[in-house]
DNA sequence: AACATTAGTATTATTTTTCATACTTAGTAC
DNA sequence: GTACTAAGTATGAAAAATAATACTAATGTT
């Protein structure tokens, strides 16, 4: 009841997945949107620091590629996740953020971010 | 209350990801533990269907080849995850099942299915 | 004796993903 | 008018992941 709560839940399922998901198996369709090797640690990098401008991004996740990181984030734009805000500075200033249908995702990557803390402690 | 509540929730973290963990980001280790094309499918195959053969699972994932299968099936099993029991029989069989660490990430696995229902509907 | 079965392995090929490097653009500071 | 900045793009190379194909082993059935 802390927010929301005259949003239809249905709101943001209207999101054309149809170039993406061709499946009936809610895995696989979601894996389309949020798989991949980099996907969910922007995701988890943008959720901690909303909206997040690219450098901020490239900085966060060292070893990713700047050509690397603008594909995955077009995708991610194509898919509805994230939107991305152009400034008409000098020099270039973008801010990406979770759309609202991005911000569904946020429990999500929190369940899988406390696994990771629960069960998944580093040796090193 | 409904069971496990006599076991330590920290029972299970005492596996040894030194070999796959070197990053003290929990998403980046959950990754390396259920990241790539099929982990999740696979666990989200053996979740229904538990303990599966084999056969059952290349059915069921359709488009895996049985080399691919075979090594996802070894790196969960090494990052303990599933279990591997061979029977001594004629032809072979083989079961894979859950470990109680296995079973931890069975409400990730909801989660994530209950997210592509909800939002990722295909089109198709 | 030949055949079918299941869960593989071995090897090579192909596809997909990611990386490295150089280049671009438009203002602003020097 | 040269240098600097942020957020890219372009191109080709390399690496990683996945696939295709053929093979194996032990035993029960025909």
């Amino acid at each position: 009841m802390k927010n929301n709560t005259n949003v239809d839940q249905q709101e943001f399922t209207n999101q054309d997945f149809s170039g993406v998901v061709e499946n009936n198996c809610p895995m696989t369709n979601t894996l389309k949107v949020i798989g991949g090797k980099w996907k969910l640690l922007i995701l988890h990098a943008i959720m901690s620091e909303c909206p997040a401008r690219f450098g901020e991004l490239k900085k966060k996740m060292k070893d990713i590629t700047q050509t690397t990181l603008t594909a995955q984030l077009r995708e991610l734009e194509r898919d509805g996740i994230l939107s991305r805000k152009v400034y008409a500075e000098t020099p270039p200033k973008v801010e990406y953020k979770l759309t609202p249908l991005g911000e569904t995702l946020v429990p999500v990557i929190n369940t899988i971010t406390a696994w990771g803390n629960t069960y998944c402690k580093s040796a090193v």
